[in-house]
RNA sequence: GGACAGGUGGCCGAGCGGCUAAUGGCAACAGACUGUAAAUCUGUCGCUCCUUGCGAGCUACGGAGGUUCGAAUCCUCCCCUGUCCA
């Protein structure tokens, strides 16, 4: 439903962090819509890590809104640049990718990405496409057009740079390479997290310079990851990947704090701002118990990656297992290992370690100790378990639960 | 090329010849509490073995050698990082 660029901008405008600038966006919608041409929106993504998380889903689904716009999507796979990586304090120059990997790693993506992005309105590219001619000769003149000091004016390179950290020569291409895709596909508007500004910026100076229009940037918030305080990231292990199983997605949601639930829901579903300040209300009256807000939002969550029928399932699931400590259902059977096996029972700390419960022997030892194993409903914290008569070993340590079949 | 300062466990950061598997913080893991959570509190936090003990052995403080009864700590060379000077 084209819109006019008027609603388009609205439309647009809603949930994102910042517009550099909003008047060039608007005159760029006016100009597109006289020629009938769609805006041409790029992100650029590392094909390294084609493991999305729900942080870049606000991204992908502010994407997803200038495809609803009938504008196009450029995904962009920077193969090349990943051997520099965006830098964030690390300088190591990781290998480049074999032509294999990427290809994997591709499809990888466009079967997550899909789950947001119309593939009709999307372009998935590779910024090789470019660079992989580019020689020696090219590259010096592209540095060129860009200087040390404005390289170090991006913050996390002054940080550093002040501080007497390492940068090397080659994380500062990173910007200027990021830049020059925009050059190559000709884009309309870039789009990025919050962090990412002082490269989409770097953009727009390079296509000025190649005389092209620059592009608009448009950044997203930085969603927070489950601990509340820091990104989203898959390093930091707090995050919530698109591909995790229905009852995975669930529970971690409902492991955030009732004030990052909000944030949630703003960022992640299409609640609007009234009916989430509206949630606010009814939980401070005392009329609606937190809990089931989070409840509802992570059968939102899940029904976006799964199904409404998954979500549920997922809701009750937690509901018997978490709330009412029930068994899980799938708990992962695995056979006696050998050399566990005792005259008076099974050696318990090497068996925690051989089915995965435990990180070594050693680790098994502790956790017994601390009297985190339970064995069929009991606490178990000697050495030696007596499996007299017992056929099965149904063994908790934490939230990780084994059953062990005994032949 | 020269002068100086550094490189310690997942990260930050103490230690500067034995009492050090190495203080402390963060992260992580487990227990208690709870709404399932957050916050809080408690404990743990290199590996292996066994007779599970304030047990034994092994590995670890950039790398390789050396001094010493004994080294993360001293010496030599090398590698890496930063600062200043050329």
């Amino acid at each position: 439903m084209p819109a006019t660029p008027d609603e388009q901008l609205t439309y647009i405008l809603k949930g994102l962090a910042e517009v550099i600038r909003e008047q060039d966006l608007k005159d760029r919608l006016l100009l597109r819509a006289k020629e009938g041409k769609p805006l041409r929106v790029k992100a650029g993504f590392d094909p390294t890590a084609p493991d999305l998380h729900l942080g870049h889903t606000v991204l992908l689904r502010k994407m997803k809104h200038f495809q609803d716009m009938g504008h196009r999507v450029i995904f962009l796979i920077g193969d090349s640049t990943a051997m520099i990586g965006d830098p964030t304090g690390r300088n190591a120059t990781r290998p480049p990718l074999t032509r294999e990997e990427i290809e994997a790693n591709t499809e990888t993506y466009k079967a997550q990405v899909f789950k947001i992005l119309d593939p009709d309105k999307t372009e998935v590219r590779f910024n090789s496409e470019w660079f992989g001619k580019m020689g020696y000769q090219d590259m010096v003149r592209l540095c060129s057009k860009y200087t040390v000091a404005r390289l170090l004016e991006r913050d996390d390179f002054a940080k550093r740079y002040a501080g007497g950290i390492a940068i090397s020569m080659h994380e500062l291409l990173y910007p200027l390479a990021q830049g020059y895709d925009s050059v190559a596909l000709e884009c309309d508007v870039e789009m990025g997290g919050t962090d990412q500004k002082f490269n989409l910026l770097v953009g727009r100076e390079l296509q000025r310079d190649f005389g092209h229009l620059p592009q608009i940037v448009a950044t997203t918030p930085l969603l927070e990851g489950l601990d509340g305080e820091k990104k989203m990231s898959k390093s930091l292990g707090n995050y919530i990947g698109i591909t995790e199983a229905p009852e995975v997605m669930f529970r971690k949601i409902m492991q955030i704090s009732d004030s990052l639930m909000f944030r949630y829901y703003e960022l992640l579903t299409d609640t609007t701002m009234s009916e989430i300040s509206a949630l606010q209300e009814r939980i401070a009256r005392g009329e609606l118990h937190p809990m089931n807000a989070k409840i509802e939002l992570g059968k939102l969550v899940v029904a976006d990656f799964h199904s409404p029928a998954e979500a549920a399932h997922a809701a009750d699931q937690f509901n018997r297992v978490v709330r009412q400590k029930e068994t899980p259902p799938d708990i992962k059977v695995v056979p006696l290992p050998d050399g566990v096996l005792t005259e008076h029972g099974v050696q318990l700390d090497k068996l925690l370690a051989r089915v995965g419960l435990a990180d070594s022997v050693t680790d098994a030892g502790r956790k017994r100790k601390a009297g985190a194993v339970e064995i069929n409903g009991h606490r178990a914290s000697e050495l030696i378990y007596s499996i007299a008569e017992l056929s099965e070993l149904l063994i908790q340590v934490g939230k990780n639960w084994r059953r062990v079949t005994l032949a």
